[in-house]
RNA sequence: GGGUAGGUGGCGGAGCGGCCAAUCGCACCAGACUGUAAAUCUGGCGACCGGAAGGUCUUCGGAGGUUCAAAUCCUCCCCUGCCCA
């Protein structure tokens, strides 16, 4: 096999359309006989600035790219974040103020960090050129494109259709997102399958401005832990890369067993055949194995293993944690009374709240469940106490200063 | 600009003068069960006081008004869909 199909394979791998694939071979050629690396583009729209599991299935695909040789372009969309991506809309951004956006990049570099090699990667902030144009340009950018060429995007037709509102400054983000193609050169673009018009929106572009064309690379769109809908924050359904190994653990072992194979092949390195194999055993060790590989990819083997021994103590042997935080209480009014106690600290979200969870049996001191009304927490004694399922703590008499 | 239908809790969507802190579904939380924080079943799901019974406060786009009483009626305003221009 020559350079170029071993490349192809690699990069063909959990991929779901290379388009076109012609070009891209093409691409690879040139790249390889003038040893001229390939600009691969990735860009994320900044208002969340959390990275998750989900936004890792392309990442790791930039990481393969790396790998091979090729230059990262990491563009985080500030500029374009002022209008929001169309897929859901939301209230107006706020605008960013260029210490936050630095923040924010900063936040970015730092957890990607963990899937790609900062020394091989560009992070670009794409205010940087499109703040520079003006009305008549981005008149020259509309021309590209026809109402119904954008009206045919998914999100869009789908809202037109069920009488939601899509305001027109909506329209405009592929466009910009495209033009962040042809300032940046890009050789390839990666996103997610439902990025595909906006990462089809650069080739247009970039052919209008005379340029060749970038391949457009997408990536199947992950679910999230409820196993339905995509993994996103607004839908609480996200594992951040940057969760503690114990809580990535626990969040995983919470994905409905059918998801398993869809992480296994997005989310880790086992090959095809292992998968296989891990997916016919017991779904309990298989998920284990699951929760424990992408862990361990993040916070390596040691707090995988320590992770999945915790899980094990607390959720399958209904333990205490070996490590329990310790917060301390006053002796003081209504802070005896432990719901009030755990409320001051935020433990629990209300009063109410609590007296709820109190009701359903969802508090437990010292391992028993408080059943009948307030418990009185009395001084000097420590307690060891468990709020819901996730919640352990040791309550520690402290004097008042 | 004209016409018309709407804006209700995280979302979808009932209610259309008192019994509404607001049916129901999803999501979420807890308990039971289990192979897991899966699935399933049960309960809960504005805040505050109370052990409880119960009480108080703030909510149904916004501001006023009518009424003993409004998410429900009236006035003005803001926002959105659809049709026509």
């Amino acid at each position: 096999m020559n350079e170029i199909e071993k490349q192809l394979a690699v990069i063909r791998q959990g991929v779901t359309e290379i388009i076109p694939e012609t070009e891209f071979r093409e691409k690879l050629k040139r790249s390889l006989s003038k040893n001229q690396p390939l600009r691969i583009k990735y860009g994320i729209d900044p208002t969340a600035p959390e990275l998750h599991l989900g936004h890792s299935v392309p990442i790791r695909k930039l990481r393969d790219f790396q790998n091979l040789g090729h230059r990262v372009i990491f563009l985080v969309g500030d500029f374009t974040a002022l209008i929001g991506d169309p897929t859901g809309r939301i209230e107006t951004r706020p605008i960013l103020s260029p210490e936050e956006i630095k923040q924010n990049l900063q936040t970015y570099q730092e957890q990607a960090s963990k899937l790609l090699d900062l020394e091989k990667t560009e992070f670009v902030l794409n205010s940087t050129w499109l703040e520079k144009l003006n009305f008549k340009d981005v008149i020259k950018l509309t021309s590209s494109f026809t109402v119904a060429q954008i009206l045919e995007r998914d999100d869009f037709s789908q809202r037109y259709r069920n009488g939601n509102p899509i305001s027109l400054q909506e329209f405009l983000y592929p466009l910009l997102q495209g033009y962040d193609s042809v300032a940046l050169k890009s050789d390839v673009e990666i996103g997610a399958t439902e990025q595909k018009f906006n990462l089809l929106a650069g080739r247009t572009l970039q052919e209008a401005f005379g340029m060749e064309k970038q391949v457009v690379i997408t990536v199947p769109i992950l679910e999230g832990t409820d196993g339905i809908r995509k993994m996103s924050k607004t839908y609480g359904n996200y594992i951040p890369v940057t969760a503690t190994a114990g809580d990535m653990f626990g969040k995983i072992m919470s994905i409905p067993d059918n998801l398993m194979e869809r992480y296994f092949r997005c989310l880790t390195s086992v090959p095809e055949e292992g998968i296989k194999e891990i997916l016919s055993g017991h779904p309990k060790e298989a998920k284990e194995q699951l929760a424990f590989e992408i862990t361990s990819f993040y916070h390596g083997k040691d707090s995988g293993r320590l992770a999945q021994s915790e899980f094990n103590r607390i959720f399958s042997q209904k333990n205490d944690p070996t490590e329990v935080t310790e917060w301390s209480y006053h002796a003081a009014d209504k802070l005896q009374q432990i719901i009030h106690t755990l409320a001051l600290n935020s433990l629990i979200p209300s009063i109410s709240e609590g007296k709820r969870l109190l009701k359903n049996g969802g508090i437990k001191v010292n391992g028993a469940k408080v059943i009948d009304g307030e418990f009185i927490l009395e001084p000097p004694n420590s307690y060891t106490i468990k709020v819901g399922k996730l919640l352990f703590l040791k309550l520690v008499y402290k004097q008042k200063p």
